[in-house]
DNA sequence: CTGAAAGCGCTAACAG
DNA sequence: CTGTTAGCGCTTTCAG
């Protein structure tokens, strides 16, 4: 019903000036006598005037808007990861546009798909994306529009890497419950196919080895970073005659399901069973205990990818192609000194038609 | 380094035909040889060729993208609503950017911001900002591009509307607890100017003087939708000497902080105290014990929104201005009957200096 | 300090 | 079935 499609033209044509005077005027960019400038400011106020980002975008301009493309919008660590990354764009002055295509762990987005959407209009891209395949990665290295990628684990790439460390995070929580005095110490995997996962199953298994235990098969579990296969997993953890007293599991929400599973056990958190999670996602410390976890400085990787994303988009070629932040633990309440008695098998509680 | 900037005109030249035969070749659009498709088709695969949808834009044709304008991407209900969003717009055979400035609870981003960043690539914008201010929609209003409001409560506004139900759900929930006996219910808001906890309030209001029960003023506190402020909004609710035997918060996160903070203070839910969230986030299905709490429709909240803003997209302003979902109670294992001696005061369990 | 012309990549509208 | 022309809104030359 309404029209507000006000052009530098209409703007030119109110003001008496050009359309150049008024671009010039608009953006600052060049000489403009104050008069002048003002004019076509109260007119472009009185027109409502919204510059059209399409055209700017046809001929060159920087738009500052940058494009992130993630894996999966409704993971709890990944929103937390858009946050600190829509914090770092807005103090770099550049606007954020989030694009999924897969929220239901179906298909990821393709490069063509990308640019198609993002391309256009986008100085560069970020991809919080662990699972992108490498013809994906290929094609955008291929592309003319900058890309880094945040939280990506493999090294198959040419392109800008920024990240948070996995291994050494993981390690150092089950050294800690090590040094606690557990030796039946569980993991619960992600998705098998998920490099975040694999590298903290790496430092799962390094940290046993460091603290002279052996890895036990049966402590393994694989889950896939939902909340209810923690649940599960820890179920069946339980189940067995010897149970661990300490569970890791490879992010917060199956460490949650886990938490859920023992207290509905009747065992005791963490007088029984410690419980270490990974991601530090808000509710990690509002849990019930709080619980114990690994922290990535979300921050720091947030800002530091926008910074050589915008370093590339400027033309620099010569910063980093590499960054890592080092994780943190964070000690809470989920975890605590191995049980007393547990070398011996206790399966008191466990359900029945145990063979 | 790489450059894969082809147009339409490098195809033309590699094929051999004009830019028009290009373009209709790769849209489909009218009439092209077979022979002549399939040349083009050739060419614009040897030059990674993806079209540039600024120009699109600027000439007037749809894009197939869709603008989403959220307020905050963090909260659990607001990702879950864009999962839901995104998936119709998938359906639809659309694609979905996600737009936010303010994740902090900061400044809302104004009209010209929106169309600064989506005007030029969307064909529409889907905005779920249940704060949004009087001036942005004026703007919006009078703005070219079709918008839709999702889960807006005021109705002052003539853009259209698709949300869910709060005052029905709210009021169902907290019916049901009447039924079960209590008779001493507290409510936790949200953000005390948030219209959906306003909503949600007038339905515990009217519940309550259904069901008999008197409104009693110090059973309404304020949180603001953070599970902290549920956790705290708790605390003040078990150390009163008349505690409550059930508790109605204004989202499932200030449940979730109920929850815990009732388990802290020693008590069993719901055998002590019942509680019942609003919104149904994935983890009120997996909390300890799973939480009973209202759900809205989204995927037909998303669908009937998607819908209604492509059907104004083109060009059909006859459609439905104001589309509501009803709500419903999910009756889960955090409520039960009021407990038999709920109407003698106990503090046995409550904090010392209690006057 | 200001203006005119050209063109970014693409697609409607009209010829062939 | 295919090609030509023009123009979307803006900015970058190059001239005043």
């Amino acid at each position: 019903m309404a029209e507000s499609n006000a052009t530098i033209y209409d703007i030119a044509q109110k003001a008496g000036v050009s359309v150049m005077t008024v671009s010039r005027a608009l953006n600052g960019t060049g000489y403009v006598a104050e008069k002048t400038r003002a004019k076509v400011q109260a007119a472009a106020q009185e027109l409502g005037y919204s510059p059209n980002l399409s055209a700017k975008v046809l001929n060159g301009s920087r738009t500052k808007v940058l494009g992130l493309l993630v894996s999966d919008i409704q993971a709890q660590a990944m929103t937390a990861i858009i946050g600190a990354i829509g914090r770092a764009a807005k103090e770099a002055g550049q606007d954020l546009l989030v694009y999924t295509t897969a929220q239901v762990g179906g298909e990821q987005p393709t490069a063509p798909d990308v640019m198609r959407v993002l391309g256009g209009i986008c100085d560069g891209i970020l991809m919080v994306m662990p699972g992108t395949s490498e013809q994906t990665l290929a094609d955008m290295e291929r592309g003319s529009l900058p890309v880094v990628l945040v939280n990506y684990w493999r090294t198959d790439t040419a392109l800008p890497v920024v990240r948070g460390d996995n291994y050494q995070g993981s390690r150092a929580a089950v050294s800690q419950l090590a040094a606690l005095g557990h030796r039946r110490i569980a993991f619960i995997s992600g998705s098998p196919h998920s490099g975040q996962s694999q590298e903290r199953q790496r430092g799962y298994r390094d940290a046993l080895a460091a603290a002279g235990l052996a890895f036990d098969p049966s402590l393994l579990i694989e889950g896939d970073f939902a909340q209810s296969t923690g649940f599960a997993a820890t179920r069946a953890l339980l189940a067995r005659p010897q149970r661990p007293t300490a569970i890791f599991a490879a992010n917060d929400e199956m460490a949650f399901g886990a938490m859920d599973a023992i207290k509905a056990h009747g065992l005791r958190i963490p007088e029984d069973i410690s419980v270490v999670g990974f991601d530090d996602i808000p509710s990690a410390s509002h849990a019930h205990p709080r619980l114990t976890t690994v922290r990535q400085p979300l921050d720091a990787i947030g800002e530091a990818a926008v910074k050589l994303l915008l370093q590339r988009a400027a033309g620099d070629r010569q910063g980093a192609s590499r960054i890592e932040f080092p994780s943190s633990l964070v000690l809470r309440d989920s975890t605590g000194p191995a049980p007393a008695a547990a070398d011996h098998p206790t399966s008191a509680l466990a359900e029945p038609g145990q063979g």
